[in-house]
DNA sequence: TCAATAGTGTCTTTTAGACATTATATG
DNA sequence: CATATAATGTCTAAAAGACACTATTGA
């Protein structure tokens, strides 16, 4: 293929990185992988796989979560973070990241969890060594997410459906860090329009009693009239 | 440099195209350019550059505005609106392309009005035909700029300091495309935490008089509490 | 029965929006 | 004076938040 310009310019490796982030026991997790690299032994990083021929950046995306952490979840939410660009960010040479951000609902950790495991995001700056640049997607990536809660339905690809409303509600809890009022957090979600649609089942109550909870859907809405503003 | 994985992988050509906004005459105006390709002949594009070697994507950014409208605008907010890159979005091959949204005051057209030149949004339906993928990545940055005139301060991006709150109000009608309270949008604005503050001068009044308005500088804040919805 | 969770009602505070009123300029 | 724009005041409606109360389950 031709230039554009006629001046020098790098022909860069193109690779995507995914920040998976799913909510186990109550918490908000990340998942990482350990790079094969010898050099970078003991470090753990995003999933990520070089972009193929003839393959779309998306593909690329489900590509290393499936290679990488045996996860296909062709369902997940999947979107794109930012573009990480710096020339001197991956020490092998130039390689440009296209950063994704995906959620799934409860996920189990992958076979083999010494080389693919979710970890709390909460203990990400006393835990694992991240390689490369990722310690600087990472906080991008849970940002995103946090406010993107605010003013989308996103909340809602944490939770399979059908799901109840503290379901939904120990979304916001986990991804925020903080406590919602059940019965204000109720109202709003319900008379935001098309946020959740109301079925016919009931869930069960847990161990200890407790009144049925009603099950939900999601509704249409992808972003939130009013917003669901953080405390 | 090494591969990842060993199995094939593309090495893409990766470019930056820049969706720089402005507001004259009360409009939302977006910059395109001529390429030089002669099977593009009365096409219009966003500027865009390859990446060069040792180039960040930002500085790349820059380039494409001071070589092909001959804009430099250091100070111009830059962010980073999305990657694309579908396989076939470029017929000359594979070229993956991190698109930029760039806003900046009010900024005469470029000397050769007929190689760059602005263009008001709402004629671009109907006005300039747009080369490559170029007609996907145009509305997505003017969403996002709608979108985060919101919930950030980027509004003040549009206008040079000192500014009066009707100028500032003036970008939020054309962005938003709406008429706003005068006095609900300053009592809104001033009361929104280093979203802007008070100098001690005055704009002096048009030619057919009026009260002279306080000029006001830039705040410290970049989220807004609260955030200033769409009506 | 009690404890636990789901869901409703009510009150207060805050915010948004419509619109009248006052202030300061030009002609 | 009239007119134009800036800035303030006032009222109403909508939304957010605190918290009491009712409903339905398990033990």
């Amino acid at each position: 293929m031709s230039s554009l310009t006629g001046a020098p310019v790098a022909t860069c490796a193109v690779a995507v990185d995914v920040a998976l982030l799913t909510i186990r026991a109550g918490r908000l997790q990340l998942l990482l992988v350990q790079p094969d690299a010898p050099d970078l032994a003991g470090r753990w990083a995003l999933p990520g796989r070089r972009v193929r021929d003839d393959e779309s950046l998306d593909d690329t995306a489900h590509r290393a979560l499936a290679e990488l952490a045996s996860i296909t979840a062709p369902d997940a939410h999947l979107e794109q973070l930012r573009t990480y660009g710096d020339p001197a960010r991956d020490p092998r040479g130039r390689v440009v990241s296209v950063a994704y951000l995906a959620m799934t609902p409860t996920t189990r950790d992958p076979q083999d969890r010494h080389r693919a495991r979710f970890w709390d995001v909460a203990d990400l700056g006393h835990g694992p060594q991240l390689a490369y640049d990722h310690d600087r997607i990472v906080p991008d990536a849970i940002e995103r997410a946090r406010s993107k809660l605010e003013y989308t339905s996103l909340a809602t690809a944490f939770v399979e459906e059908p799901f109840t409303l503290a379901e939904l509600r120990q979304v916001y809890e986990a991804v925020w860090g903080v406590r919602l009022d059940p019965a204000n957090f109720r109202r709003k979600v319900v008379s935001t329009e098309d946020f959740v649609v109301e079925t016919t089942g009931f869930a069960p109550p847990g161990p200890e009693g407790g009144r049925p909870a009603r099950r939900y859907r999601r509704g249409g809405a992808h972003r939130l009239h009013p917003a669901m503003l953080r405390p």
